[in-house]
DNA sequence: TACAAAACTAATCAAATGATTAGAAACAAA
DNA sequence: TTTGTTTCTAATCATTTGATTAGTTTTGTA
């Protein structure tokens, strides 16, 4: 066993997925990547394959962090109550240190449309499934609506957990208090 | 008064307005604007000084595109009924010709969040400003909420705009419908 | 027809980008 | 110490980018 790398893969992803989180994917450039990671570009490469590849790490770790939120969302059972503490969470999650990041996913999602790249499009898409499904359970756990409106409510919160994240990249603590605010009253 | 330019500008900053629309600011080159736009890269220097300002004279083509919607929802006096056919009527713009293109407002807001450049920062909170006054005072035409409760609503249905706005560039017209719905069903 | 002013074409510039190369440095095993 | 494998550094590659240049063409006026 000759040489060890430096380095901790799982540290520089962490880097990398915030440059990316920050930037977007176009607008990060591998020498950022490298200044950021404290490697060279020689040594992405080495360990990720290309910007692609790195990207596609980035964008697991980011969901794995998600998948907190998401677990407190799984072992709640306050209905309406806990899709709304989950929103919550999120929005903070999204602009944590007031960073106006917003989320990865989402931005992901809007910088490149349908046009995504085929795995990175899976990781969002089953995401958005899991979402889905969560919130429509806890959609039926209290209340009595029928299934086409349990539906209709799945597909609206959805929508409005990306509308959120797009918001807090903008948008100050007030306005998306009363976003979520008035999303929730609804029900 | 010597040779004429062979092309009227209103007509080319049209089709560069489509490409922005389509790829993004940043994914979108001059030699890819030359193209569509059919006059080469000194052309649209001499015409529009660079890129920053051909993609100013953009927005502000499509913010007077956007106007006409807007205008039919001044003249309007239906109260949230206006409001929601607003939302219809803007959901067929952002997705006409099932382009997926979403809003280029709110597509250039996502793309440099806070850090966008100042002119262009300033079309958009015209715009955005505009909206506010035009819901809330829809909002107060047939309700007897108190003022904070309609600036509550104002507030979510900026945001809900513009997160419809990012949901036509992916999802489908059942699913943004049930948004649409649901999003007018809590008033 | 000759001239002048503006618009045109095509080539090119410097800078930035993703990716790769050549060679030096590190280090466990023999 | 020597060897072989791997990582590291720094330089470089070909493309693409926004912008500009040099020189040609067009066209109204004198």
């Amino acid at each position: 066993m000759p040489r060890e790398k430096k380095y901790n893969e799982e540290e520089v992803i962490e880097k990398a997925m915030a440059l990316f989180w920050k930037n977007g994917y176009r607008n990060t450039s591998l020498r950022m990547l490298s200044k950021e990671m404290g490697i060279n570009q020689f040594s992405i490469n080495a360990s990720f394959g290309n910007k692609q590849k790195l990207f596609l790490e980035s964008l697991k770790l980011y969901r794995s962090k998600l998948q907190k939120l998401i677990n407190a969302l799984k072992n709640a059972s306050n209905g309406i109550e806990s899709i709304k503490d989950f929103f919550y969470q999120f929005a903070e999650f999204a602009n944590q240190n007031n960073s106006k990041n917003g989320c990865l996913m989402v931005n992901t999602m809007s910088e490149f449309g349908l046009d995504v790249d085929k795995k990175v499009g899976i990781i969002i898409s089953n995401y958005e499934e899991q979402l889905r499904t969560l919130f429509k359970h806890n959609l039926e756990l209290n209340s009595i609506k029928d299934n086409q409106t349990i539906e209709r409510h799945t597909n609206y919160l959805v929508l409005a957990l990306s509308g959120l994240a797009l918001a807090t990249k903008i948008q100050n603590e007030i306005t998306i208090n009363d976003y979520i605010e008035t999303t929730f009253q609804h029900f």
